[in-house]
DNA sequence: CTGATGACCAGATTTCGTATCTGGTCATGT
DNA sequence: ACATGACCAGATACGAAATCTGGTCATCAG
């Protein structure tokens, strides 16, 4: 097993970051259709084989932009939740994710979907898998809320998932479909999705709830280990050093 | 002008109905984007110019499909609200049209949007003028609920109708964009559906309401001109005979 | 004379072979 | 040990020729 000195894998790292940077910018410039892994590279100033050492594959390093772009969204949730415990509520959470995605562009297009800044990339496989991730945390949250009574009593899980979802769904997706949502402000569609929230699937006393502080630290505990991944995943894993010639035995 | 014998006006209609028939048929089994002109006045036994004495052009005559189905989707709403005036409330309304547009694979694909089966027919300017309409009619809808107070008091017009198109337009979707959708069965999604409408929009007393009935007759009303409209409509004007050579001042 | 028809045409679409581009590898250099 | 860019196969873009199809209208039937 080979303990790495702390500089070099920092030093990765920054790399890793530095390269992300530009590959997100060009992203967002140009769209994943037009950005080849060539301009990538060059961008960053750095040799095309040098990517290969993080990701596996262009689909990877892409997604990984996206993992990153993640991991800052909840971040910013994560301080709301450290702030302000009540904001653990479905109708606050609901406009917060609402407003914090709309506001980067990345997520934004991620979400509404829009086709020509990522096209293909959210329907590979591997991007499936990064929606899948994003259903796991999503459960963890209404099962804790449940669990701790902050859902109208009379819900099942399962309606309170489909439910919420759905919801979610139409809001993010009016900013594309609907003509009419053009008309409105973000802050206001924050608002409406806010009130469906809260009026559809919120216990009514929730805000008075006394474990409201527990399911907040509990939440964060969840979401700060789940943008780690996400941080870890973003900077990808390289080519796994896979023994093959040297059946080396752990030395 | 001519006063046409009841047997030709009947009979030019029954062949514009069996040519809707046909292409409705084709369209279903092969997708709007392999359907030709052709392959409609084959299959329906008539010639390819006879299409052109009803409708423009293709896309007339295939959104003259869907204005049908549109029609005869009002038709079911507008029996539910006669036998049962309570179905003028959000939540009846929304899962009563939710489980009808999902019985019938035409108007699925219209809202789910099945893109491989109805293609750009949707997003042609004619195609956006059907939705205008459809906009407009529920604009009628809201207002008149608005109006006798069926609705939550403290919501404004263009936040009832931005907010109910936002959650109407999420379930619609799910269908298609939300995997766990699939676990769920159409019955239980309607209920959710109505379960949000009902809470977030729907006065809480609506269902007491006095005026009940009132209301459901005006909307059948409305909602029965609109249906009538979509009818002809969908039949097609035909070329506008357009006096050009003759000065036809009556005769 | 009215109304239906299908041969006809221009423009759209598909096909298919060629040329270019690009994701991914790896021998080489540092 | 690690970074690099020349290199290659397969994907993609391109373009011209061939085919198809929406729409028209001269012609014909009743």
């Amino acid at each position: 097993m080979v303990e790495a000195v702390g500089d070099v894998r920092t030093e990765r790292e920054r790399r890793a970051e530095h390269i992300l940077d530009t590959a997100a910018d060009l992203l967002l410039r140009h769209g994943y259709r037009r950005v080849t892994i060539d301009d990538v590279a060059r961008s960053a100033g750095v040799g095309k084989g040098t990517l290969y050492l993080h990701w596996r594959s262009r689909e990877e390093l892409f997604l990984g932009v996206l993992l990153r772009e993640m991991a800052e969204l909840l971040d910013e949730l994560v301080e709301c939740l450290r702030t302000e415990p009540a904001d653990v509520l479905p109708h606050r959470m609901g406009s917060l994710s609402y407003l914090a995605a709309m506001r980067r562009p990345l997520t934004r297009a991620m979400f509404v979907p829009d086709v020509d800044m990522l096209g293909k990339l959210v329907h590979t496989d591997a991007g499936q898998a990064v929606q899948a991730r994003k259903t796991q945390i999503n459960l963890v949250y209404y099962r804790t809320l449940m669990e701790y009574g902050l859902v109208r009593p009379e819900l099942t899980l399962d309606q309170l998932v489909f439910g919420v979802s759905a919801t979610n769904l139409g809001f993010y997706s009016a900013t594309a479909l609907l003509p009419s949502a053009l008309d409105i402000s973000v802050e206001d569609r924050a608002a409406s999705l806010a009130h469906v929230l809260r009026s559809a699937f919120e216990a009514p006393d929730a805000l008075d709830h006394p474990d409201l502080t527990t399911v907040a630290e509990q939440l964060v505990r969840e979401y700060t280990r789940f943008r780690d991944v996400c941080r870890v995943e973003a900077l990808g894993r390289g080519r796994e050093v896979q023994a093959s010639t040297t059946k080396s035995t752990g030395e």
